[in-house]
DNA sequence: GAAATTCCTACCATTTTAGTAGTATAATCA
DNA sequence: TGATTATACTACTAAAATGGTAGGAATTTC
């Protein structure tokens, strides 16, 4: 039960924007090479990050990313859902009724309650706990 | 962020154990068949419960497994951690020291965190609790 | 010694993960 | 207007993990 790169990466960009926010834009080169994550793979995940609408972009020299919001504004759960995808521990809590055994389930209740502890956690953070 | 099959049906092994405990040994054939999984799919994850000693097992004709606890006595988060190795949501937790960036890594404690919260979870149930 | 059962090890197809690669599009500046 | 710098988009791929199958050995009972 692992949180992949994804994840894990778009955490230390939003980070990144966050901390070295002086105004302008911020090239995708300059966080790859301080995170030292590959130039085109931080592109999908930045993409994420961006259709999601929590940055702002510009093309062009000059150009890169900066972050839309204030940092409080973030929650770190959010920015885990956007590039992980669906976080919950097991597929019957967001794939309701594809199971038949569902109704008379000993194990589902414990299941829930696990997804709920770790969303609880998770949206309880804000980007800018993490920078602190 | 997914617990996979083996954990899943291990804690469905152990709650048909528990509920068809009537003193005599319950043979793998019979749960596979109550719990709609393949007998030999499921001879490895019992192997697992087995070995980490929650069974008492015996061979032959009338042959098969019990649990060797009261219900009350397994936590689920053990039977997790038996069935699915590591549950810490990412590397670093578990492998202590060796990534570089640990020691001004922003998002340690965070994981740390999340961590913790689902441990505390998991290790508040036991097996009676899932029965009930 | 046949039948019923667990125990052990090797193999394998599919899916997911963690990237690479190439090209198109847009903005800026000389 | 064209070279440069940057993002945007789509396709591909190697390696690892997942979810099993398969076959046979060992043990117990009848």
């Amino acid at each position: 039960m692992k949180i992949s790169t994804k994840g894990r990466y778009a955490l230390r960009v939003m980070i990144d924007l966050a901390s070295n926010d002086n105004g302008k834009y911020i090239s995708l080169k300059d966080i790859a090479k301080r995170q030292q994550i590959s130039n085109k793979y931080l592109e999908q995940i930045i993409s994420l990050l961006n259709k999601a609408g929590y940055l702002e972009t510009a093309r062009g020299q000059a150009g890169g990313y900066k972050l839309s919001k204030e940092p409080k504004e973030y929650l770190v759960g959010d920015i885990l859902r956007v590039t992980e995808g669906d976080l919950s521990p097991i597929y019957c809590l967001t794939e309701e009724g594809k199971c038949l055994r569902q109704k008379n389930c000993k194990t589902y209740s414990f299941w829930k309650g696990l997804d709920d502890v770790i969303n609880e956690y998770i949206n309880s953070k804000t980007l800018e706990d993490l920078i602190k």
